[in-house]
DNA sequence: CTTCTTACA
DNA sequence: TGTAAGCA
C-alpha cells in the first residue's frame, strides 16, 4: 500500500532506458522474485550496479518479454537457458532477440476474444450444442477457461466467425468442424511447404556461422516480410482454385440453363 | 529510510 | 514463486 511511483527518471512513456527492479518488473509483467529467479539462473543479464541498487536497460526488457513467452510455450527455464546459450555464444543480444521474438510472436495480428457460454449461444442461434462445443473446444477453436467450460477464449476470433456465418446459412455445426479438421492438415502441410522454401532459399545464406547483430536484425526482418507474402499467396491461389473447382462442379452437377445464372455470382 | 539479498516455505 | 527478515 505504501508504494509510490518511482520519482525521478520516468518520462511517462512506455519506452525507458533506466529501470530499478521493481519497474522492470512491473514492465515486464513479472515479479522482482523471478527477476532475480532467472539471474541466478543465468537467464538474464547482471544489472549494472550503481551504488546501492541496480540498473536494468531495455535489453533487460526485451528478454524477460521473451522467457515470458518461451514460458508460455511451455518451454522450461532449463531449456530456454540452452536456447539463450546457444543463441548468445559470439554474439551480441540486440539483433537475435528480435529474431527470436519475430518467430515466437503471434502469428495472427487478432486480439484474442472472450466470450461466455451465454454470448455463445447467442451467436449460434440461441441453440448449444454439446458435441459441437467440444469438437471446437478439441480443435482449439474455443479454449475453456474454467473447467465448467462457462467462459471460453476465443484464440483466432475471424474462424469463429466465418463458423457463425456458415451456421447462420445453414451448414451444420458437425460439418463446419469436420471441415476446419481436414482444412487444418492441408493447410500445415502448405506452412511446412513454406517453410522450407524460405529456409532453402532464403535463410540459406546465414547457415553455417554464428549471425552477427546486423545479420540477425535482417532474418527478422525477412521473417515479418515473408508471413504476409505467403498468405497473399495464398489467397490468391485459393482463389483461383476455388474458381476453377467450381466451375467444374457447374459443369457437371447444375443443368445448362442455369449455369449462366451462377457463373455471374462467381 | 529504501533497496537488495538471503533463506525458508 | 511468495514472503519475511536481515544487510548495506
Amino acid at each position: 500500500m505504501t508504494r509510490v511511483p518511482s520519482p525521478r527518471t520516468d518520462s511517462g512513456l512506455e519506452r525507458r532506458t533506466q529501470y530499478r527492479i521493481d519497474d522492470l518488473a512491473q514492465a515486464a509483467g513479472t515479479t522482482v522474485r523471478n527477476i532475480r529467479a532467472y539471474q541466478d539462473r543465468g537467464l538474464l543479464p547482471p544489472a549494472e550496479r550503481r551504488g546501492r541498487s541496480n540498473v536494468y536497460g531495455p535489453a533487460h526488457l526485451q528478454r524477460l518479454r521473451l522467457i515470458a513467452q518461451l514460458l508460455n510455450r511451455g518451454h522450461t527455464l532449463a531449456g530456454i537457458k540452452e536456447l539463450l546459450d546457444a543463441w548468445s555464444d559470439g554474439r551480441g543480444l540486440g539483433g537475435v532477440l528480435g529474431l527470436v521474438a519475430e518467430v515466437t510472436g503471434p502469428w495472427t495480428d487478432e486480439l484474442p476474444e472472450r466470450l461466455c457460454r451465454a454470448d455463445l449461444r447467442a451467436r449460434f442461434g440461441g441453440v448449444e450444442d454439446a458435441e459441437a462445443l467440444a469438437a471446437a473446444v478439441r480443435l482449439g477453436v474455443l479454449e475453456p477457461e474454467s473447467e465448467a467450460w462457462e467462459s471460453f477464449l476465443v484464440p483466432n476470433p475471424a474462424v469463429l466467425g466465418v463458423a457463425a456465418r456458415l451456421f447462420a446459412l445453414g451448414v451444420p455445426l458437425q460439418a463446419c468442424l469436420g471441415h476446419l479438421e481436414s482444412l487444418r492438415a492441408d493447410v500445415e502441410g502448405m506452412a511446412r511447404d513454406f517453410v522450407e522454401f524460405s529456409a532453402l532459399h532464403v535463410f540459406a545464406r546465414y547457415a553455417g556461422h554464428a549471425l552477427t547483430d546486423e545479420e540477425a536484425a535482417e532474418a527478422a526482418a525477412s521473417v515479418r516480410e515473408l508471413r504476409p507474402l505467403a498468405q497473399q499467396v495464398v489467397n490468391a491461389e485459393l482463389a483461383r482454385a476455388l474458381r476453377a473447382e467450381a466451375v467444374r462442379l457447374l459443369d457437371s452437377a447444375v443443368p445448362p440453363h442455369l449455369r449462366d445464372v451462377l457463373a455471374r455470382e462467381l
